[in-house]
DNA sequence: GATGTATCGTCAGTGCACCGACGAAAGCAC
DNA sequence: GTGCTTTCGTCGGTGCACTGACGATACATC
């Protein structure tokens, strides 16, 4: 009997998390409109403009990915995706009038699900939790990106 | 400017989470082998004889998720699927001698992983990070099952 | 200005995850 | 033992996520 605990895995803890969360947010948030798609709106609402890798190095998607959720926000007229004049090889992203309108109603909507989400946890917990989680996360990714700053031996 | 800071938004956290795992789980554990399947895996390991939908419930994948991970793990000869005598609507599933070793070589590497994974958190800390974890996904897929004991108050 | 390298976006392939609908089998009526 | 309902697995559809390969564009060097 060699069988492990699955629940002292921290993968296999936020796989489980996120379908949590997936679900909760499928009946809380939007059927139509799903958490990354309302992430890189959320971006594009901080910083209109941006190109398709930058939009999705700051929700955290590869380029195979956000050139996906790019398509279906802009399939529902939520984003405009235009060249980028000064570099043929861009294209430049901005958020419609309606996409300014969803986000704004998704980002009330968003506020109540977390509340719901994290209410097992106490103020200080949320903290916590927070904390935690983004440590393991960035340090994780840090792996993978051997540094940006100084030390170019790469 | 209605732009919201992600990093207070556990879904989103939970998958930067989860997709730092899954990155280190590929250079770390195995290419071949994911971490849903080594889940199935194990629970069968646990639990030799499970059906598909029971195998599901104790990894948290749902009918359809749960039989493409079996058909993959049959695949490479590390599952075995036999109909039930008893009952033929099931698929009785059991690991080979193969899966049985897959499943011994990857808990070693798993657990190696894990302590990457979490080197950035304490002790402590990382008590704490599996706990508040728990306890937020078990609280939200208890909305989703509107609980099977008692308490019919919903 | 031609050559070589790096970057942006796309495409094909694989895998996880959900939903809804369906057929087959089982269990419960009566 | 003929129906009603439930359960198990499958199938089709959608969406996220990664990899590796590719064409087009830009940039850097000469």
């Amino acid at each position: 009997m060699a069988a492990v605990d699955l629940t002292t895995h921290p993968g296999h803890l936020a796989r489980r998390l996120q379908q949590a969360h997936y679900l909760l947010w499928n009946t809380m948030v939007s059927e139509e409109i799903t958490s990354p798609q309302f992430a890189v709106l959320n971006a594009l609402v901080a910083e209109p403009g941006l190109d398709q890798r930058t939009a999705g190095e700051r929700v955290g998607l590869d380029r195979s990915t956000i050139a996906e959720v790019v398509t279906r926000l802009g399939r529902r007229g939520l984003l405009d995706k235009v060249r980028d004049p000064q570099d043929g090889r861009r294209f430049l992203l901005r958020p419609t009038e309606e996409g300014l309108r969803v986000h704004r109603k998704l980002t009330v909507r968003t506020a109540r699900m977390n509340q719901v989400f994290l209410a097992p946890l106490s103020g200080d917990e949320q903290a916590l939790f927070f904390d935690l989680i983004r440590r393991v996360a960035d340090a994780a990714e840090g792996l993978r990106n051997p540094a940006e700053p100084a030390t170019a031996q790469g």
